[in-house]
DNA sequence: AAAATAAGTCAATATGGCTGACGTAAACGT
DNA sequence: ACGTTTACGTCAGCCATATTGACTTATTTT
């Protein structure tokens, strides 16, 4: 499942990069085409995500569950609307997840202080144990993204998985 | 639309990043709390996959669909088998997708020569096109990226959008 | 000839987005 | 003090994308 992999693929006649234009290197990106970012970053995300969707899905939890928790977890007493431009979804589509783990004790909702309208979101420790959990999924998926990224990773790469 | 935000929330009482684990930095990230790479990689994919959105929507695609006409453009002649490899979904959620592509005259099916079972994918002029204007907004939005992550840009960050 | 493989398809279901409309409570403005 | 705006919640329905399971067709392999 540490599949990071692009170039390998067993009928691929031609391939030659095809007219995708670089990205200006003043940046300091070495020169790496523009398309190997993107695929890296589709990539990067499915592996990534992979990983904590498994231990969600045994709670009955979705990524939805995850984000929430894990912005909610970062920024103790944010405010529903904050989460919202976070997450940039509807408060419809928010307001089911939310409710989901609220009842489920993972998070705690407090009126504002200075405005009692909001209510300012917590992680209950339930939802913290969570957070630590999913976080160090990711962070052991990272460090392996990083290990084969390492000097010779590319010719590592070229050589592996898929089919 | 720019914004990769992170640390800026109106109400964050509290927020001294907590127990997250940092990355053992032998790989040479620069000592980043994992957290921050893992907030880095969502809000990059969310941003990055926006752009396209809007141009597949006034198509009648969808993400779907951009996946599909991306590494089938990348790997001409790809096998249907290597493309639900590569994506990782069932051939029953590629299938829909996949027939309105070539229904529709982006993608073109050719038997394969020595396995005349296999289907082999290659993009149509018209998906060829899409393909290239997919990359350049997508490559657009990293240099903008890559601008914001220059000398500097940690500070910058600091100070920005959201609400 | 039989078995395995590549692909396509039908049907049912779940998730997570969306829009639109409406309700309630609290704060703000004049 | 009253009307407007804001913050949040919720009902109802729609859509896109994914899932599982069962089955078909063609073709290759054994």
């Amino acid at each position: 499942m540490a599949d990071v992999n692009v170039s390998t693929l067993s009928h691929s006649p031609k391939d030659p990069a095809k007219g995708a234009g670089k990205l200006d290197d003043s940046q300091g990106n070495g020169g790496i085409p523009a398309v190997e970012l993107i695929e890296l970053l589709f990539f990067a995300y499915r592996d990534f995500v992979g990983d904590a969707d498994e231990l969600l899905a045994r709670l009955g939890f979705g990524r939805a569950h995850h984000r929430v928790v894990h912005f909610v977890n970062r920024h103790p007493g944010m405010r529903v609307a904050d989460l919202l431009a976070v997450l940039k979804i509807t408060k419809q589509s928010l307001g089911r997840v939310l409710r989901e783990l609220v009842d489920n004790g993972y998070i705690d909702q407090k009126a504002g202080a200075t405005d009692r309208r909001e209510r300012l979101l917590y992680v209950a420790p339930k939802g913290e144990e969570l957070a630590r959990q999913l976080v160090t999924l990711q962070t052991r998926r990272f460090a392996r993204a990083l290990n084969e990224c390492g000097p010779g990773a590319r010719e590592q790469r070229e050589s592996s998985s898929l089919p």
